[in-house]
DNA sequence: ATTTACAGCACCATTCTGGTCCGATATGGT
DNA sequence: ACCATATCGGACCAGAATGGTGCTGTAAAT
């Protein structure tokens, strides 16, 4: 259905908890597990992966937790995708050559990396700090776009199918 | 690894093989196989769901096959997408409201909807014809936004993670 | 009537995902 | 020193989705 996993959907969450909390005391698990009304192991699971890949600084023993390892201006959301869901590639042939056996005769290659730079563009623009604001967008030829996307509501008119799943 | 199934992957590579042939005479499930070195009962069962969805036109019997049912111009990749995979939703919420029990605390929500317009109209942007075109990209903010970035390769430079499978 | 080729559907193996659990280790407090 | 608290690093598991196959039926052309 070309969505992100619930790992990387629960991830964001929690590190926009983490952002949004007053005070830089770390948090732990259990606490984000709760005010976030996920559940608990799995939460563990995923903060874990976000201090080892060096999105969050874990403190052990007791009064730990977690904390941001950088500023929220400075976490965009396609890092946070990257670290917790891996590489943006929306097919195979779209992060670079000779990764897939069909070049030679595929004429779409070259378009999908640019789709898809678009893409990682768009989610590189909007930081951890945006996501906890009320208006959440600001730099950028791509934020100018969605600014002007959220104005004139569906520019093109795009019959929705009648798909079942 | 937020990326398209094969389905779509193909089903996309198979609509423009029939966008790039000269003539307009239907072309058949093998031949397409063929040509695109895909599997072929995999793509005669992609060939029928773009067929059933109305993005194909079916031509049964001998002399059969499949033609676009629109112009090249007019099949947007979104579409094409939305058709095989689904409609694109990054997360439970992007869509709309009280699809996830999480609304009241989750903050998170109105930014993934925007981020997921952004990303649903990159793909609008692009239309079968583009694909099969050598210089990819025309019309709308997007484009403009687009060929801003092949320009400067790197825009903001983030560091790649040293991310392990 | 025969051949060609799509339509629909059931089926299967493998992988991925969401989720759980446990022993080890580090920290703070008593 | 000891204990409670928490993270760390795994293994582990059930169910769903994905990629791929096969078969029967039906429409069209010769």
């Amino acid at each position: 259905m070309f969505r992100l996993s619930k790992t990387t959907d629960y991830g964001i969450v929690l590190m926009a908890q983490l952002a949004s909390t007053p005070d830089r005391s770390p948090l732990n698990a259990r606490e984000l597990a709760a005010s976030a009304d996920l559940p608990a192991p799995m939460v563990s699971k995923i903060l874990k992966a976000l201090a080892r890949e060096g999105l969050l600084i874990s403190q052990r023993g007791s009064k730990g937790g977690y904390q941001l390892a950088r500023l929220p201006e400075e976490l965009s959301v396609s890092e946070m995708i990257r670290v917790l869901e891996g590489p943006v590639a929306l097919t195979d042939c779209a992060i670079g050559p000779t990764l897939c056996s069909h070049e030679s005769l595929c004429a779409v290659r070259e378009p999908w990396q640019v789709i898809n730079r678009v893409v990682e563009r768009a989610l590189a623009d909007v930081t951890l700090a945006d996501l906890v604001r009320q208006r959440p967008l600001r730099r950028g030829a791509l934020a100018e776009g969605i600014l002007q996307i959220e104005r004139r509501p569906e520019p093109r008119p795009e019959r929705s199918p009648t798909h079942v799943d």
